[in-house]
RNA sequence: GUGGUUGUAGCUCAGCUGGUUAGAGCAUCAGAUUGUGGUUCUGAGGGUCGCCGGUUCGAACCCGGUCAUCCACCCCA
Protein backbone atom coordinates (compact mmCIF):
# COMPACT_ATOMS: atom_id res chain seq x y z
CA UNK A 1 0.00 0.00 0.00
CA UNK A 2 1.76 3.12 -1.34
CA UNK A 3 1.23 6.43 0.62
CA UNK A 4 -1.85 8.54 -0.19
CA UNK A 5 -1.41 11.21 -2.03
CA UNK A 6 -3.42 13.76 -4.39
CA UNK A 7 -3.57 14.21 -7.66
CA UNK A 8 -0.82 17.25 -9.11
CA UNK A 9 -2.38 20.45 -8.84
CA UNK A 10 -5.47 19.56 -6.69
CA UNK A 11 -5.39 20.63 -2.90
CA UNK A 12 -7.55 19.78 0.05
CA UNK A 13 -9.37 22.73 2.04
CA UNK A 14 -8.69 22.67 5.79
CA UNK A 15 -10.91 24.15 7.72
CA UNK A 16 -8.93 27.50 8.21
CA UNK A 17 -8.40 27.33 4.72
CA UNK A 18 -12.15 27.43 4.03
CA UNK A 19 -13.25 29.72 6.51
CA UNK A 20 -10.93 32.00 4.67
CA UNK A 21 -12.21 30.92 0.91
CA UNK A 22 -15.57 31.77 2.09
CA UNK A 23 -14.71 34.85 3.33
CA UNK A 24 -13.94 35.48 -0.24
CA UNK A 25 -16.33 33.90 -1.80
CA UNK A 26 -19.57 35.30 0.07
CA UNK A 27 -17.86 38.86 -0.38
CA UNK A 28 -18.45 37.89 -4.30
CA UNK A 29 -22.09 36.43 -3.60
CA UNK A 30 -23.04 39.01 -1.59
CA UNK A 31 -21.73 42.03 -4.45
CA UNK A 32 -23.39 39.82 -7.41
CA UNK A 33 -26.12 40.02 -5.82
CA UNK A 34 -26.84 43.38 -4.74
CA UNK A 35 -26.10 44.16 -8.61
CA UNK A 36 -29.25 42.10 -9.27
CA UNK A 37 -27.38 38.87 -11.12
CA UNK A 38 -28.96 35.56 -10.02
CA UNK A 39 -27.09 32.22 -9.52
CA UNK A 40 -27.19 29.83 -11.94
CA UNK A 41 -24.91 26.23 -11.94
CA UNK A 42 -24.15 24.16 -14.55
CA UNK A 43 -22.42 20.15 -14.66
CA UNK A 44 -19.05 19.80 -13.83
CA UNK A 45 -18.75 17.94 -17.17
CA UNK A 46 -20.04 18.54 -20.80
CA UNK A 47 -20.01 17.13 -23.73
CA UNK A 48 -17.02 17.14 -26.02
CA UNK A 49 -18.14 19.14 -28.82
CA UNK A 50 -19.64 21.92 -26.19
CA UNK A 51 -16.17 22.27 -25.28
CA UNK A 52 -14.09 21.43 -27.77
CA UNK A 53 -13.36 24.83 -30.31
CA UNK A 54 -14.05 27.23 -28.40
CA UNK A 55 -10.90 28.23 -26.63
CA UNK A 56 -8.21 28.03 -29.54
CA UNK A 57 -6.09 25.29 -30.28
CA UNK A 58 -3.92 25.49 -27.07
CA UNK A 59 -7.60 25.87 -25.29
CA UNK A 60 -8.53 22.68 -26.54
CA UNK A 61 -5.08 20.58 -25.37
CA UNK A 62 -6.14 21.67 -21.59
CA UNK A 63 -9.23 20.38 -21.40
CA UNK A 64 -9.43 17.42 -19.45
CA UNK A 65 -11.15 14.53 -20.96
CA UNK A 66 -13.04 11.37 -19.94
CA UNK A 67 -12.71 8.17 -21.12
CA UNK A 68 -15.81 6.57 -22.15
CA UNK A 69 -17.06 3.31 -20.50
CA UNK A 70 -17.32 0.19 -21.56
CA UNK A 71 -14.61 0.58 -24.27
CA UNK A 72 -14.16 -3.38 -24.18
CA UNK A 73 -17.46 -3.94 -25.70
CA UNK A 74 -16.47 -6.30 -28.33
CA UNK A 75 -19.34 -5.00 -30.28
CA UNK A 76 -17.23 -1.44 -30.09
CA UNK A 77 -14.12 -2.79 -31.39
CA UNK A 78 -13.96 -1.57 -34.42
CA UNK A 79 -14.87 2.24 -33.61
CA UNK A 80 -12.68 2.16 -30.88
CA UNK A 81 -9.66 1.26 -32.58
CA UNK A 82 -10.08 3.73 -35.24
CA UNK A 83 -11.15 6.39 -32.55
CA UNK A 84 -7.89 5.54 -30.94
CA UNK A 85 -5.71 5.73 -34.13
CA UNK A 86 -7.46 9.66 -34.09
CA UNK A 87 -6.19 9.94 -30.68
CA UNK A 88 -2.80 9.16 -31.32
CA UNK A 89 -2.54 11.50 -34.16
CA UNK A 90 -3.62 14.24 -31.94
CA UNK A 91 -7.38 14.74 -32.10
CA UNK A 92 -10.02 13.50 -30.11
CA UNK A 93 -12.69 11.45 -31.08
CA UNK A 94 -15.91 10.86 -28.91
CA UNK A 95 -15.66 7.56 -29.89
CA UNK A 96 -12.88 7.31 -27.22
CA UNK A 97 -14.01 9.94 -25.05
CA UNK A 98 -17.68 12.25 -25.34
CA UNK A 99 -17.55 14.16 -22.14
CA UNK A 100 -14.70 16.44 -21.24
CA UNK A 101 -14.80 18.60 -17.45
CA UNK A 102 -15.12 22.24 -17.90
CA UNK A 103 -12.63 24.63 -18.60
CA UNK A 104 -14.33 27.63 -17.69
CA UNK A 105 -17.72 28.93 -16.75
CA UNK A 106 -18.58 31.32 -19.75
CA UNK A 107 -18.99 28.23 -22.55
CA UNK A 108 -21.52 26.93 -20.68
CA UNK A 109 -23.72 29.60 -19.36
CA UNK A 110 -23.21 30.55 -23.49
CA UNK A 111 -24.78 26.79 -23.68
CA UNK A 112 -27.43 26.80 -20.95
CA UNK A 113 -28.17 30.52 -22.51
CA UNK A 114 -28.70 28.78 -26.33
CA UNK A 115 -30.95 26.26 -24.54
CA UNK A 116 -33.02 27.89 -22.69
CA UNK A 117 -32.95 31.37 -24.77
CA UNK A 118 -37.13 31.51 -24.88
CA UNK A 119 -37.52 31.42 -21.37
CA UNK A 120 -35.37 33.23 -20.31
CA UNK A 121 -36.13 37.60 -19.82
CA UNK A 122 -33.38 39.52 -21.30
CA UNK A 123 -31.14 41.21 -20.10
CA UNK A 124 -30.68 38.08 -18.30
CA UNK A 125 -27.73 38.57 -15.85
CA UNK A 126 -26.45 35.68 -14.09
CA UNK A 127 -23.61 34.75 -11.21
CA UNK A 128 -22.32 31.54 -11.35
CA UNK A 129 -19.36 30.12 -8.73
CA UNK A 130 -17.85 26.76 -9.57
CA UNK A 131 -15.04 24.87 -10.15
CA UNK A 132 -13.11 24.60 -13.35
CA UNK A 133 -10.35 22.57 -14.63
CA UNK A 134 -7.58 22.44 -16.32
CA UNK A 135 -4.86 19.76 -17.84
CA UNK A 136 -2.11 22.22 -17.06
CA UNK A 137 1.10 21.83 -15.69
CA UNK A 138 0.72 23.20 -12.18
CA UNK A 139 2.79 26.07 -11.01
CA UNK A 140 2.83 29.11 -8.51
CA UNK A 141 -0.73 30.66 -9.26
CA UNK A 142 -2.12 27.50 -11.16
CA UNK A 143 -4.00 24.72 -10.93
CA UNK A 144 -5.79 21.76 -12.41
CA UNK A 145 -9.05 22.45 -10.12
CA UNK A 146 -9.76 26.22 -9.42
CA UNK A 147 -13.00 27.91 -8.44
CA UNK A 148 -14.13 30.79 -10.98
CA UNK A 149 -16.98 33.62 -9.91
CA UNK A 150 -18.38 34.81 -13.02
CA UNK A 151 -20.90 37.37 -13.40
CA UNK A 152 -22.13 37.71 -17.16
CA UNK A 153 -25.33 39.50 -18.40
CA UNK A 154 -26.78 38.59 -22.34
CA UNK A 155 -29.00 40.14 -24.11
CA UNK A 156 -27.87 43.84 -24.52
CA UNK A 157 -25.30 46.00 -26.58
CA UNK A 158 -25.31 48.68 -23.32
CA UNK A 159 -22.05 49.86 -22.48
CA UNK A 160 -23.79 50.71 -19.05
CA UNK A 161 -23.16 46.82 -18.12
CA UNK A 162 -19.02 47.35 -18.96
CA UNK A 163 -19.54 50.26 -16.48
CA UNK A 164 -20.71 48.70 -13.65
CA UNK A 165 -18.61 45.55 -14.07
CA UNK A 166 -16.59 47.69 -13.13
CA UNK A 167 -17.53 49.05 -10.23
CA UNK A 168 -18.41 45.35 -9.22
CA UNK A 169 -14.55 44.62 -9.37
CA UNK A 170 -14.00 47.86 -7.34
CA UNK A 171 -16.46 46.98 -4.98
CA UNK A 172 -15.23 43.54 -4.16
CA UNK A 173 -11.65 43.86 -4.04
CA UNK A 174 -12.33 47.09 -1.60
CA UNK A 175 -14.23 45.20 0.15
CA UNK A 176 -11.60 42.38 0.59
CA UNK A 177 -9.01 45.13 1.35
CA UNK A 178 -7.22 44.27 -1.71
CA UNK A 179 -7.10 47.66 -2.57
CA UNK A 180 -3.62 47.67 -4.40
CA UNK A 181 -5.15 46.10 -7.22
CA UNK A 182 -5.20 47.48 -11.36
CA UNK A 183 -7.95 47.36 -13.51
CA UNK A 184 -6.76 47.53 -17.16
CA UNK A 185 -8.87 48.06 -19.60
CA UNK A 186 -8.77 47.74 -23.74
CA UNK A 187 -11.16 47.27 -26.73
CA UNK A 188 -10.60 44.61 -29.22
CA UNK A 189 -11.69 47.07 -31.68
CA UNK A 190 -8.24 49.46 -31.31
CA UNK A 191 -6.12 46.13 -31.99
CA UNK A 192 -8.65 44.77 -34.88
CA UNK A 193 -8.01 48.79 -36.13
CA UNK A 194 -3.88 48.72 -35.47
CA UNK A 195 -4.34 45.26 -37.47
CA UNK A 196 -5.97 47.04 -40.38
CA UNK A 197 -3.48 50.34 -40.32
CA UNK A 198 -0.37 47.40 -40.51
CA UNK A 199 -1.96 46.32 -43.79
CA UNK A 200 -3.83 43.30 -43.18
CA UNK A 201 -6.72 42.22 -40.15
CA UNK A 202 -5.56 38.91 -40.08
CA UNK A 203 -2.35 39.45 -38.22
CA UNK A 204 -4.99 40.62 -35.29
CA UNK A 205 -3.85 37.15 -33.96
CA UNK A 206 0.22 37.28 -34.68
CA UNK A 207 -0.08 40.98 -33.39
CA UNK A 208 -1.97 40.61 -30.51
CA UNK A 209 -0.34 37.28 -29.17
CA UNK A 210 3.09 39.80 -29.36
CA UNK A 211 2.06 42.84 -28.20
CA UNK A 212 0.82 41.45 -24.96
CA UNK A 213 3.90 40.60 -23.63
CA UNK A 214 5.49 43.89 -24.17
CA UNK A 215 5.66 44.17 -20.34
CA UNK A 216 7.29 40.96 -19.96
CA UNK A 217 9.62 40.61 -22.42
CA UNK A 218 10.41 44.40 -23.49
CA UNK A 219 9.82 45.94 -26.38
CA UNK A 220 13.05 44.41 -28.77
CA UNK A 221 11.89 41.01 -27.73
CA UNK A 222 8.29 41.83 -29.59
CA UNK A 223 9.60 43.40 -32.40
CA UNK A 224 12.09 40.42 -33.14
CA UNK A 225 8.36 38.15 -32.73
CA UNK A 226 6.88 39.93 -34.63
CA UNK A 227 9.92 39.82 -37.31
CA UNK A 228 10.11 36.06 -37.15
CA UNK A 229 5.81 36.14 -37.76
CA UNK A 230 6.53 37.82 -41.27
CA UNK A 231 4.74 40.96 -40.48
CA UNK A 232 6.55 43.75 -42.55
CA UNK A 233 9.15 46.34 -40.88
CA UNK A 234 6.84 49.22 -42.06
CA UNK A 235 3.89 47.39 -39.74
CA UNK A 236 6.40 47.05 -37.04
CA UNK A 237 6.85 50.65 -37.07
CA UNK A 238 3.30 51.52 -36.69
CA UNK A 239 2.82 48.71 -34.03
CA UNK A 240 5.75 50.94 -32.05
CA UNK A 241 4.00 53.66 -32.14
CA UNK A 242 1.05 51.94 -30.94
CA UNK A 243 2.96 50.63 -27.63
CA UNK A 244 4.54 53.99 -27.43
CA UNK A 245 1.43 55.50 -26.48
CA UNK A 246 0.77 55.96 -22.60
CA UNK A 247 -0.49 58.59 -19.96
CA UNK A 248 -3.99 59.23 -18.59
CA UNK A 249 -7.01 58.11 -20.02
CA UNK A 250 -7.67 61.08 -21.60
CA UNK A 251 -4.47 61.48 -23.37
CA UNK A 252 -4.12 57.76 -23.96
CA UNK A 253 -7.20 58.00 -25.79
CA UNK A 254 -6.25 61.51 -28.28
CA UNK A 255 -2.58 59.84 -28.99
CA UNK A 256 -4.77 56.56 -30.15
CA UNK A 257 -7.52 58.92 -31.84
CA UNK A 258 -4.31 60.25 -33.98
CA UNK A 259 -2.96 56.56 -34.87
CA UNK A 260 -6.21 55.12 -35.22
CA UNK A 261 -9.08 57.26 -35.81
CA UNK A 262 -9.28 57.14 -39.55
CA UNK A 263 -9.86 53.43 -39.00
CA UNK A 264 -13.40 52.48 -38.20
CA UNK A 265 -12.75 50.28 -35.98
CA UNK A 266 -10.70 52.49 -34.31
CA UNK A 267 -13.03 55.32 -34.07
CA UNK A 268 -15.72 52.64 -32.33
CA UNK A 269 -13.28 51.80 -29.95
CA UNK A 270 -12.28 55.09 -28.90
CA UNK A 271 -15.56 55.91 -28.81
CA UNK A 272 -16.71 53.10 -26.90
CA UNK A 273 -13.89 53.86 -24.23
CA UNK A 274 -14.95 57.60 -23.77
CA UNK A 275 -18.67 56.56 -23.36
CA UNK A 276 -17.83 54.21 -20.93
CA UNK A 277 -15.65 56.58 -18.82
CA UNK A 278 -18.49 58.74 -18.58
CA UNK A 279 -20.62 56.55 -16.73
CA UNK A 280 -17.63 56.07 -14.35
CA UNK A 281 -16.77 59.74 -14.05
CA UNK A 282 -18.44 59.96 -10.79
CA UNK A 283 -17.33 56.32 -9.52
CA UNK A 284 -14.46 56.25 -7.55
CA UNK A 285 -13.44 53.03 -9.89
CA UNK A 286 -9.53 53.43 -10.95
CA UNK A 287 -8.37 51.79 -13.95
CA UNK A 288 -5.65 52.18 -16.43
CA UNK A 289 -6.02 52.19 -20.72
CA UNK A 290 -3.83 49.84 -21.74
CA UNK A 291 -3.08 49.62 -25.56
CA UNK A 292 -1.21 46.27 -24.80
CA UNK A 293 -4.00 44.26 -23.35
CA UNK A 294 -5.44 41.53 -25.62
CA UNK A 295 -6.30 38.65 -23.26
CA UNK A 296 -5.65 35.07 -24.88
CA UNK A 297 -9.95 34.10 -24.79
CA UNK A 298 -10.85 34.82 -28.68
CA UNK A 299 -14.27 35.20 -28.49
CA UNK A 300 -14.27 38.63 -27.11
CA UNK A 301 -14.96 41.10 -29.57
CA UNK A 302 -15.44 44.47 -27.31
CA UNK A 303 -14.22 46.21 -24.55
CA UNK A 304 -12.09 43.96 -22.41
CA UNK A 305 -10.61 43.72 -18.99
CA UNK A 306 -8.05 42.28 -16.50
CA UNK A 307 -7.39 42.63 -12.93
CA UNK A 308 -3.42 42.70 -11.93
CA UNK A 309 -2.25 41.90 -8.22
CA UNK A 310 -0.41 44.09 -6.52
CA UNK A 311 2.66 44.07 -8.19
CA UNK A 312 4.94 43.06 -4.67
CA UNK A 313 3.10 39.67 -5.23
CA UNK A 314 3.91 38.87 -8.64
CA UNK A 315 0.77 36.90 -9.07
CA UNK A 316 -0.12 37.86 -12.83
CA UNK A 317 -3.82 38.16 -13.44
CA UNK A 318 -6.41 37.97 -10.57
CA UNK A 319 -9.37 38.49 -12.79
CA UNK A 320 -10.03 39.41 -16.09
CA UNK A 321 -13.59 39.17 -18.80
CA UNK A 322 -14.66 41.20 -21.51
CA UNK A 323 -17.68 41.74 -24.39
CA UNK A 324 -18.42 39.33 -26.67
CA UNK A 325 -20.96 39.75 -29.33
CA UNK A 326 -22.31 36.73 -30.60
CA UNK A 327 -21.14 33.64 -27.90
CA UNK A 328 -24.67 31.86 -28.01
CA UNK A 329 -23.91 32.17 -32.19
CA UNK A 330 -21.32 29.03 -31.48
CA UNK A 331 -24.66 26.77 -30.44
CA UNK A 332 -27.21 27.85 -33.08
CA UNK A 333 -28.98 30.73 -31.22
CA UNK A 334 -27.53 34.48 -32.96
CA UNK A 335 -27.84 38.05 -31.56
CA UNK A 336 -27.46 37.56 -28.07
CA UNK A 337 -24.23 39.72 -27.56
CA UNK A 338 -22.87 39.39 -23.46
CA UNK A 339 -20.43 40.92 -21.38
CA UNK A 340 -18.83 39.56 -18.23
CA UNK A 341 -15.93 39.16 -15.42
CA UNK A 342 -14.25 36.38 -13.66
CA UNK A 343 -12.52 36.46 -10.16
CA UNK A 344 -10.02 33.85 -9.63
CA UNK A 345 -10.78 32.92 -6.33
CA UNK A 346 -7.51 30.50 -5.55
CA UNK A 347 -5.25 33.43 -7.21
CA UNK A 348 -7.05 35.97 -4.86
CA UNK A 349 -6.62 33.43 -1.82
CA UNK A 350 -2.91 33.35 -2.56
CA UNK A 351 -2.30 37.09 -2.67
CA UNK A 352 -4.52 37.92 0.05
CA UNK A 353 -2.20 35.56 2.25
CA UNK A 354 1.20 36.90 0.84
CA UNK A 355 -0.52 40.33 2.03
CA UNK A 356 -2.03 39.29 5.27
CA UNK A 357 -5.50 40.91 4.51
CA UNK A 358 -7.80 38.33 6.20
CA UNK A 359 -9.29 39.75 9.23
CA UNK A 360 -7.70 38.00 12.42
CA UNK A 361 -11.44 37.01 14.06
CA UNK A 362 -12.29 34.62 10.76
CA UNK A 363 -11.86 31.15 12.75
CA UNK A 364 -15.19 30.36 14.71
CA UNK A 365 -14.22 28.07 17.73
CA UNK A 366 -17.09 26.95 19.82
CA UNK A 367 -17.62 29.37 22.41
CA UNK A 368 -17.04 26.47 25.40
CA UNK A 369 -15.72 23.05 26.13
CA UNK A 370 -17.64 21.20 29.02
CA UNK A 371 -15.31 19.41 30.57
CA UNK A 372 -16.70 15.22 30.94
CA UNK A 373 -15.84 13.99 34.57
CA UNK A 374 -17.53 10.74 34.07
CA UNK A 375 -20.93 9.35 32.92
CA UNK A 376 -22.92 10.22 35.95
CA UNK A 377 -21.85 14.27 35.66
CA UNK A 378 -22.13 13.78 31.63
CA UNK A 379 -25.44 13.24 31.65
CA UNK A 380 -26.21 16.63 33.05
CA UNK A 381 -23.49 18.34 31.80
CA UNK A 382 -24.46 16.82 28.06
CA UNK A 383 -28.28 18.38 29.28
CA UNK A 384 -27.09 21.92 29.52
CA UNK A 385 -24.59 21.44 26.09
CA UNK A 386 -27.49 20.96 24.15
CA UNK A 387 -29.34 24.01 25.95
CA UNK A 388 -26.96 26.36 24.86
CA UNK A 389 -26.54 24.85 21.47
CA UNK A 390 -30.59 25.66 21.55
CA UNK A 391 -29.88 29.11 22.44
CA UNK A 392 -27.12 29.75 19.42
CA UNK A 393 -24.59 29.40 21.43
CA UNK A 394 -21.43 27.33 19.74
CA UNK A 395 -20.30 24.56 22.05
CA UNK A 396 -18.65 21.58 22.56
CA UNK A 397 -18.07 18.73 25.35
CA UNK A 398 -15.17 16.48 25.61
CA UNK A 399 -15.79 12.91 24.61
CA UNK A 400 -14.66 11.00 27.48
CA UNK A 401 -13.87 11.60 30.98
CA UNK A 402 -9.90 12.29 31.70
CA UNK A 403 -7.40 14.40 33.36
CA UNK A 404 -8.04 18.03 33.84
CA UNK A 405 -4.87 18.69 32.27
CA UNK A 406 -5.61 17.41 29.18
CA UNK A 407 -9.16 18.54 28.75
CA UNK A 408 -7.87 21.93 29.42
CA UNK A 409 -5.30 21.74 26.56
CA UNK A 410 -7.92 20.21 24.02
CA UNK A 411 -9.89 23.53 24.67
CA UNK A 412 -6.94 25.90 24.14
CA UNK A 413 -5.78 24.25 21.67
CA UNK A 414 -9.16 24.90 19.53
CA UNK A 415 -8.94 28.04 20.81
CA UNK A 416 -11.74 27.85 22.65
CA UNK A 417 -12.21 31.17 25.44
CA UNK A 418 -14.60 29.54 28.30
CA UNK A 419 -14.56 25.99 30.05
CA UNK A 420 -17.15 24.56 32.21
CA UNK A 421 -17.09 22.09 34.75
CA UNK A 422 -19.28 20.17 36.34
CA UNK A 423 -17.97 17.34 38.66
CA UNK A 424 -18.44 15.48 41.69
CA UNK A 425 -18.95 18.22 44.39
CA UNK A 426 -21.11 20.66 41.58
CA UNK A 427 -23.21 17.67 41.24
CA UNK A 428 -24.31 17.39 44.59
CA UNK A 429 -24.32 21.06 44.94
CA UNK A 430 -26.07 21.40 41.45
CA UNK A 431 -24.00 24.26 40.40
CA UNK A 432 -21.49 24.16 37.52
CA UNK A 433 -18.03 26.00 37.40
CA UNK A 434 -17.65 28.21 34.46
CA UNK A 435 -13.85 29.47 33.95
CA UNK A 436 -12.45 32.25 31.22
CA UNK A 437 -9.16 30.62 29.95
CA UNK A 438 -8.03 34.15 28.60
CA UNK A 439 -8.25 35.87 31.96
CA UNK A 440 -8.20 32.71 34.32
CA UNK A 441 -11.39 33.78 36.13
CA UNK A 442 -13.50 31.20 37.61
CA UNK A 443 -16.88 31.45 38.96
CA UNK A 444 -19.85 29.33 40.57
CA UNK A 445 -23.18 29.54 38.70
CA UNK A 446 -26.62 27.88 39.27
CA UNK A 447 -27.82 25.47 36.10
CA UNK A 448 -30.08 28.61 35.45
CA UNK A 449 -27.86 31.33 35.95
CA UNK A 450 -25.46 29.50 33.87
CA UNK A 451 -27.55 29.14 30.68
CA UNK A 452 -28.40 32.93 31.16
CA UNK A 453 -25.12 34.31 31.06
CA UNK A 454 -23.61 36.53 28.62
CA UNK A 455 -20.47 35.67 27.48
CA UNK A 456 -18.20 38.45 26.54
C1' G B 1 4.10 19.88 -24.28
C1' U B 2 9.70 21.97 -23.21
C1' G B 3 13.65 23.12 -19.56
C1' G B 4 15.45 23.21 -14.62
C1' U B 5 14.97 22.56 -8.90
C1' U B 6 14.23 19.56 -4.79
C1' G B 7 12.86 14.50 -2.54
C1' U B 8 15.90 12.30 4.87
C1' A B 9 10.57 11.37 11.24
C1' G B 10 3.64 13.88 11.15
C1' C B 11 5.98 19.26 9.90
C1' U B 12 10.60 22.44 8.99
C1' C B 13 15.32 20.96 8.04
C1' A B 14 20.88 19.21 9.45
C1' G B 15 23.86 15.09 7.89
C1' C B 16 31.76 16.58 6.23
C1' U B 17 35.86 14.31 0.22
C1' G B 18 31.25 7.55 0.40
C1' G B 19 32.91 4.74 6.45
C1' U B 20 30.04 1.70 12.82
C1' U B 21 23.70 2.15 15.59
C1' A B 22 21.02 8.58 10.33
C1' G B 23 20.28 13.64 14.00
C1' A B 24 17.87 18.55 15.78
C1' G B 25 13.67 21.77 16.56
C1' C B 26 8.45 21.69 16.46
C1' A B 27 4.37 18.26 16.94
C1' U B 28 2.51 13.55 19.42
C1' C B 29 2.31 10.36 23.83
C1' A B 30 3.67 9.45 29.04
C1' G B 31 5.50 11.21 33.78
C1' A B 32 6.85 15.27 37.35
C1' U B 33 1.07 17.07 38.70
C1' U B 34 -5.47 11.58 40.88
C1' G B 35 -10.37 18.55 40.56
C1' U B 36 -7.49 23.54 37.53
C1' G B 37 -4.50 24.88 31.57
C1' G B 38 -0.64 28.19 29.23
C1' U B 39 5.66 28.04 31.40
C1' U B 40 9.34 24.46 32.76
C1' C B 41 11.81 19.69 33.39
C1' U B 42 12.32 14.25 32.40
C1' G B 43 11.38 10.28 29.26
C1' A B 44 9.15 7.53 25.09
C1' G B 45 7.33 6.34 20.33
C1' G B 46 8.07 7.57 15.37
C1' G B 47 12.66 6.57 9.28
C1' U B 48 12.87 0.70 3.55
C1' C B 49 16.93 8.34 3.61
C1' G B 50 10.78 8.80 -2.86
C1' C B 51 11.19 4.09 -5.82
C1' C B 52 14.15 0.62 -9.08
C1' G B 53 18.79 -0.65 -10.77
C1' G B 54 24.26 0.20 -11.16
C1' U B 55 29.44 1.39 -9.25
C1' U B 56 32.00 -0.02 -4.51
C1' C B 57 34.71 -4.08 0.58
C1' G B 58 30.98 -0.38 2.04
C1' A B 59 25.86 4.32 -0.64
C1' A B 60 21.28 9.05 2.49
C1' C B 61 25.85 10.79 -0.24
C1' C B 62 28.46 8.82 -6.74
C1' C B 63 25.99 7.13 -11.72
C1' G B 64 21.49 5.73 -14.73
C1' G B 65 16.36 5.32 -14.88
C1' U B 66 11.61 6.31 -12.81
C1' C B 67 7.93 8.76 -9.86
C1' A B 68 6.64 12.98 -7.08
C1' U B 69 7.49 18.22 -6.12
C1' C B 70 8.26 23.21 -6.91
C1' C B 71 9.90 26.97 -10.44
C1' A B 72 10.32 28.99 -15.42
C1' C B 73 8.62 28.77 -20.66
C1' C B 74 4.08 28.00 -23.66
C1' C B 75 -0.62 29.41 -22.19
C1' C B 76 -3.63 31.22 -18.51
C1' A B 77 -7.39 32.54 -13.30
Amino acid sequence: MSKPSLPAGTRDFGPDVVRKRNHILDTIRSAFQRYGYQPLETPAFENMETLMGKYGEEGDKLIFKILNNGLDNPEKEAKVRAGFETVLQGKSSTDITERALKYDLTIPFARYVAMNHGQLTFPFKRYQIQPVWRADRPQKGRYREFYQCDADVVGSRSLLYEAELACLYHEVFTNLGLTGYTLLVNHRSLLLALADRCGNQDWLVPITVAIDKLDKIGLEKVKTELTQKQIPSAAIEQIEKYLSVEGTADSVLEQLNALLGEIPEGAAGIGALREWMGYLADQPVSFRIDPTLARGLNYYTGMIFEVKAPATVSMGSIGGGGRYDDLTGLFGVSDVPGVGISFGVDRIYDVMEALELFPSDIAQPPRILFFNLGITEGKVTFGLLQELRKKGIAADMYPESAKFDKQFKYAEKRGITYVAILGESELKTQTIQLKNLSTGTQSTLSHTDFLNIELS
